[in-house]
RNA sequence: GGCCCCGUGGCGGAACUGGUAGACGCACCGGACUUAAAAUCCGUAGCCCGGAAACGGGCGUGUCGGUUCGAGUCCGACCGGGGCCA
C-alpha cells in the first residue's frame, strides 16, 4: 500500500469541498445556530503559527458542531486599515520606490497572498462573506454607524491631550511613545492639546462592568482584566476653603481619612493651576517639568512625586484653624475626580511617598485590630487595611466603612460634599492623523461649525493618489480630498481629516458577517439570528481594548436599533502564544551576538550549529515567535513537508490551549507519524465487511475494542465541546493503541472501530479523514457525515480495580466487580499478602471503603 | 506595592466533585524485521536502597506547616515564574 500522499490528498479534498459549496452557511435553516469566530487577522504579508493555531482551534469547533447537526456560521475577513501598510507606503516613497505602491495595492496584495495561505490549510470557511475592513463597501457602513452615534450622542468633539510627535507631525498612541521619543522618528514627545473626536464608552460604564457577570463563559481573568480597567470607585466629592477666597472641591475615595490630612494637591493641569502660573514663572516651569512625563498612568504613577508649594492655604472642613497646604503633585492627574485630592500620608502609599519628600506630618488615624494606639506608627509604611478610626474626633471607634458613610452624611448635610461614583475609563480617543483609516464622515465649516457628511454622500472615500512623502497626514496634503462645500450652508469648508482608530473596525465586524451583502450596515434579521457570537477565540492580548470597545459598540448598535443585543460574545477563549527556542552566534558587535533563524540551525551530538558548519549557536529560553528574535517559524514550509493535518494535529496536542505552546520540528513529526499510522491502520485492515454491517455475538478481544470505541466517542465529544484538544487527541491515541492492540477483533468490530477514529479525527485532520473514510468503502464525504454516538453501557466495564491502602500508603490492589458489596471487597482487601504484611499483626481499626475507588485500612 | 494565575519524570502534559500520581505524546534506551539504512513493530523506563532475578523497602506533585482515614487537589506562611493594574 502507498504511503499516505498528503500534498495530493489535500488538494483533492479542497476541491472537493469547494465543488460541494460545503461550507457555504445556508441564510435560512431549521437547524440550531451556532457562530463561531476567531478574531480575525491584520493582513501582514504571511501567516505565522500563531494564526495556524488560532484559527485550528476555531476550524475545529465549526467542524465539529457542524457534525452534530448546528447551523454552522465561520466567516473570515481582514482587519486592513492601520499604520503597516502606511509605513510601507512611505518607506517606498521615501527609497524612491514605485511611488504607486499604496496603502491599498499593498494590503490587497498581502490579502491574497494570506488567503490562499489561509486555504491551505483547510479551513471549514464560508469565503463567500470575507470582506476587508478597507473596502469601502465596508467603511461606508462604518461612517453610517458613526454618524448614527453622533445623532445619538455616542460621539463628541473634545480637547484632548495628546502624544504629538512633532517631526512626523501626527498624534502616537501611548504604546508608540518610547522612553518619551516617538517610536518611528526618535523625536521627543510633546504633549499637546487637540480637538479629536471621542467614543462617550463611559455613558455605559455601569453597565459594561455589571454586565460582566453576566459573561459566565468568559475566562475570570479577562473579567477581572476588564472590571480593572472600568475602575469604579466610590467616594465623595467636597469643598475646601482656600487662604484666597476661592473654593476647591476635590474627590477622595478615603474620606474616613479626613484628620489624617496633611496636604492639599492639585493637577498640573488643574485651572487653578494655570490661575496661579500667570503670576509664578518658577510655577510655569514646574507644568512643563510635568509635562515632560508621558500621558500614560503607569508612567506618572512610577515617576518621582514632585511637588511645588504654591504658598495658599485650605481649611480643614470641621475645623476652620487648621490649615493645608496646597501643592501643585505630578500624580495628580486632571482626568480622574476633580484634579484636586487631599492627601493622608498615613494611609496612602502616594500621598506618603510625597509627604516623605516634603517632611510632611504622616499622622495614622487608621487602627488595625490588635494595635496599640500608643504605639502606632506610620512612618515607614502607610497602612491601607482595615480598623478602627482613632485621633479624629466623632469618627473614633468606628470602622472604615461607617466612618466614610458618616463622613459623607455630614458633608452632604451642610452642603459641601456628595457622594459620587468614579470611573478609571475614559472616553475613546477614536480620532487619528492618519491616512490609511476610515474617513471620519465630517465636514468643517466656518459658519455652521462641525456638519455631518449627508448621507446620501457616503461613503466618503479615500483617494487613491495620497503622496507618502509628506510630513504629516497625507490627506491634509491632497490636493482635493479635504475641500468641500459645506452640505448646509453651500459656503466653501473643509473636510475632517483624521480618520478612525482601527479598533472602530474590528469593533462591528462580527455583526457585519451575519450579512455581509447588506445595504444598511447591519441586516436586522441577520444579526438577531446569528449574534451572539457562541465561540470567539482570539489572543489574551485583547483582553481589554478590542473586547471592551466591541462591547460598547454593541451597546451603541443596540441604542440606535440596529440590534437587539448587548453581548457581542456569548463564549470567550483565549489562545496562548506559539513559542519557540532562540539562537544566536557571538559577533563582535556592541550586543556580542546576533540572532539565528532556525530554519540555518542543526543539532548533533546535543550541540546545535550553524547548518553545515561547526559554529556553534547559543541555545536560548523559548520565547514568543518574533521577526526580531529569529525564531519564528515559517508555517508554508511546515505544511509543505508534512502536510495541514500534521501540522493542525501538532497544534492541538499536548498544550492545553490557553497556555503557551512551544513548535517543535521532532513533535511535527510525530504528528505526521500518527497521520501515516492511521492511514495504516485503515488501508491495511483486512476482511472488513461492508459499511453498515452489524455486529453479532462477540468475543473477549472484540469486547475490549468495543469498549475502547465507544469510551473516545464519548470522551472525545466532552473534550471537544469544552475546547480541551489536547485531551481529545490523547484520547484518539488510545483508541489508535486499541485497535492496533486488537487486530483479532472480529472484522465488524474492527470496522467500527475504524469508522470512529476516522469521524473523530475528521475536526481535527480533516483530509485524512475523507481519505480513510473514502477508503472504508463510503461514498458520502466526513463533512457531510453526523458525529458518532455512543452505547453509554459500553463505556463501563464490568470489574475494577480498587486500590487497598494502610494507613494511607498503597500496599495492593484488588480487582472486584463494579458496585461489588462492600463486604466483599473488605473481605478481598484484607486477604491481600501485602495488607497483611503491611498491618504486622495489628487489628485493623477501622476500614474504609470508597466503592469502586479505594479501601483504606487503618490500623 | 495590589489583584489574579501557575509550579507534577529528561520534556509537553494527564489525574472528573479530596480516593491506585505520572494517562497520552516527544526524546532516550533495549529488541525484532532488513545485507544495511530508513520506515515499521514489540518492550523497559519517577528517584533512591537491597537483590542474580522474581520481588521487597523507602522517598516522591516548589518549600514548610495544618485539616483529613486519605492531599497534586482544601487551608496558612514562604520561595520561584508569569499576567494585569499601579
Amino acid at each position: 500500500m502507498a504511503r499516505y500522499n498528503a500534498k495530493d490528498s489535500e488538494q483533492k479534498w479542497q476541491a472537493r469541498w469547494n465543488a460541494a459549496q460545503s461550507f457555504l452557511t445556508p441564510a435560512v435553516s431549521d437547524k440550531p445556530k451556532c457562530y463561531v469566530l476567531e478574531m480575525f487577522p491584520y493582513p501582514s504579508g504571511r501567516i505565522h503559527m500563531g494564526h495556524v493555531r488560532n484559527y485550528t482551534m476555531g476550524d475545529v469547533i465549526a467542524r465539529f458542531r457542524r457534525a452534530q447537526g448546528f447551523n454552522v456560521l465561520h466567516p473570515m475577513g481582514w482587519d486592513a486599515f492601520g499604520l503597516p501598510a502606511e509605513n510601507a507606503a512611505r518607506d517606498n516613497a521615501a527609497a524612491g520606490k514605485n511611488a504607486g505602491i499604496n496603502p491599498r495595492e499593498w494590503t490587497y496584495n498581502n490579502i491574497n497572498a494570506m488567503r490562499s495561505e489561509l486555504q491551505a490549510l483547510g479551513l471549514a470557511i464560508d469565503w463567500t462573506r470575507e470582506f476587508a475592513t478597507c473596502d469601502a463597501s465596508y467603511y461606508q457602513h462604518q461612517q453610517k454607524l458613526f454618524l448614527d452615534f453622533y445623532q445619538d450622542g455616542l460621539v463628541y468633539r473634545s480637547e484632548a491631550d495628546v502624544n504629538w510627535d512633532p517631526v512626523d507631525m501626527t498624534v502616537l498612541a501611548n504604546e508608540q511613545v518610547i522612553d518619551g521619543r516617538g517610536w518611528r522618528s526618535g523625536a521627543v514627545v510633546e504633549r499637546k492639546k487637540l480637538s479629536q473626536w471621542f467614543f462617550r464608552i463611559t455613558r455605559w460604564s455601569e453597565e459594561l462592568l455589571n454586565a460582566l457577570d453576566t459573561l459566565e463563559n468568559w475566562p475570570e481573568k479577562v473579567r477581572i482584566m476588564q472590571r480593572n480597567w472600568i475602575g469604579r470607585s466610590e467616594g465623595l466629592r467636597f469643598t475646601f476653603d482656600l487662604s484666597n477666597l476661592t473654593k476647591l472641591e476635590v474627590f477622595s475615595t478615603r474620606p474616613d481619612t479626613l484628620f489624617g490630612a496633611s496636604f492639599v494637591a492639585i493637577s498640573p493641569d488643574h485651572p487653578l493651576t494655570e490661575e496661579l502660573a500667570n503670576n509664578d514663572a518658577k510655577l510655569r516651569d514646574f507644568i512643563l517639568e510635568c509635562r515632560r512625563t508621558g500621558t500614560a498612568e503607569a508612567e506618572i504613577e512610577t515617576a518621582e512625586k514632585l511637588g511645588y508649594n504654591t504658598g495658599l492655604t485650605a481649611a480643614h472642613p470641621f475645623d476652620p484653624n487648621w490649615k493645608l497646604p496646597v501643592y501643585v503633585a505630578n500624580f495628580v492627574l486632571m482626568g480622574y475626580g476633580t484634579g484636586a485630592i487631599f492627601g493622608c500620608p498615613g494611609h496612602d502609599q502616594r500621598d506618603h511617598d510625597f509627604a516623605s519628600k516634603y517632611r510632611l506630618p504622616i499622622i495614622p488615624v487608621v487602627l488595625p485590630e490588635g494595635e496599640d494606639p500608643k504605639m502606632f506608627s506610620v512612618a515607614k509604611e502607610p497602612y491601607i487595611g482595615p480598623g478602627r478610626i482613632f485621633k479624629s474626633r466623632f469618627l473614633d471607634g468606628m470602622e472604615v466603612e461607617a466612618a466614610k458613610a458618616e463622613i459623607a452624611r455630614r458633608l452632604e448635610a451642610e452642603g459641601k460634599g456628595q457622594r459620587t461614583v468614579q470611573y478609571r475609563l475614559r472616553d475613546w480617543l477614536a480620532s487619528r492623523q492618519r491616512a490609511w483609516g476610515c474617513p471620519i464622515p465630517m465636514i468643517h465649516c466656518g459658519r455652521c461649525g462641525v456638519v455631518p457628511v449627508p448621507e446620501g454622500d457616503l461613503p466618503v472615500r479615500l483617494p487613491d493618489d495620497l503622496d507618502f512623502n509628506v510630513k504629516g497626514n497625507p490627506l491634509d496634503a491632497h490636493p482635493t480630498f479635504s475641500k468641500v462645500k459645506c452640505p448646509n450652508c453651500g459656503g466653501d469648508a473643509r473636510r475632517e481629516t483624521d480618520t478612525l482608530d482601527t479598533f472602530v473596525d474590528s469593533s462591528w465586524y462580527f455583526a457585519r458577517f451575519a450579512d455581509p451583502t447588506a445595504t444598511d450596515p447591519v441586516n436586522r434579521e441577520a444579526v438577531n439570528y446569528w449574534l451572539p457570537v457562541d465561540q470567539y477565540i482570539g489572543g489574551i492580548e485583547h483582553a481589554i481594548l478590542h473586547l471592551l470597545y466591541a462591547r460598547f459598540f454593541t451597546r451603541g448598535l443596540h441604542h440606535t436599533d440596529w440590534t437587539t443585543i448587548d453581548e457581542p460574545f456569548a463564549a470567550l477563549f483565549t489562545q496562548g502564544m506559539v513559542c519557540h527556542e532562540t539562537y544566536s552566534v557571538p559577533d563582535s558587535s556592541a550586543q556580542g551576538s546576533h540572532f539565528v533563524e532556525p530554519i540555518d540551525v542543526e543539532k548533533r551530538e546535543g550541540k546545535a550549529f550553524l547548518k553545515g558548519s561547526d559554529t556553534e549557536v547559543i541555545v536560548g529560553h523559548s520565547e514568543k515567535m518574533s521577526k526580531s528574535k529569529k525564531n519564528t517559524v515559517a508555517p508554508m514550509g511546515m505544511i509543505d513537508v508534512y502536510g495541514a493535518d500534521a501540522i493542525r494535529w501538532f497544534m492541538l496536542s499536548d498544550s492545553p490551549p490557553e497556555r503557551d505552546t512551544d513548535w517543535s520540528e521532532q513533535g511535527a513529526e510525530g504528528c505526521w507519524r500518527f497521520a501515516t499510522r492511521i492511514h495504516r491502520l485503515v488501508t491495511e485492515a483486512e476482511g472488513l465487511p461492508a459499511p453498515g454491517a452489524k455486529i453479532g455475538d462477540i468475543s473477549d478481544a472484540s469486547l475490549e475494542l468495543r469498549q475502547a470505541t465507544h469510551r473516545a466517542i464519548a470522551a472525545v465529544t466532552e473534550d471537544l465541546a469544552h475546547l480541551r484538544f489536547n485531551r481529545a487527541v490523547a484520547q484518539i491515541y488510545t483508541l489508535a493503541n486499541a485497535i492496533q492492540q486488537n487486530a483479532t477483533a472480529d472484522a465488524a468490530v474492527r470496522r467500527e472501530a475504524l469508522e470512529a477514529i476516522v469521524l473523530l479525527i475528521g475536526p481535527m485532520m480533516p483530509h485524512l479523514a475523507e481519505t480513510c473514510w473514502e477508503a472504508l468503502g463510503h461514498t458520502a464525504m466526513v463533512v457531510d457525515t453526523p458525529w458518532p454516538g455512543f452505547i453509554a453501557a459500553l463505556t463501563k466495564s464490568e470489574t475494577v480495580t480498587i486500590g487497598v491502602q494502610v494507613n494511607g500508603k498503597r500496599r495492593a490492589e484488588i480487582t472486584m466487580p463494579v458496585n461489588a458489596p462492600e463486604d466483599d471487597v473488605k473481605a478481598e482487601a484484607l486477604k491481600q499478602e501485602a495488607v497483611i504484611r503491611a498491618l504486622e499483626g495489628k487489628t485493623p481499626k477501622k476500614v474504609i471503603v470508597v466503592p469502586n475507588r479505594i479501601v483504606n485500612i487503618v490500623a
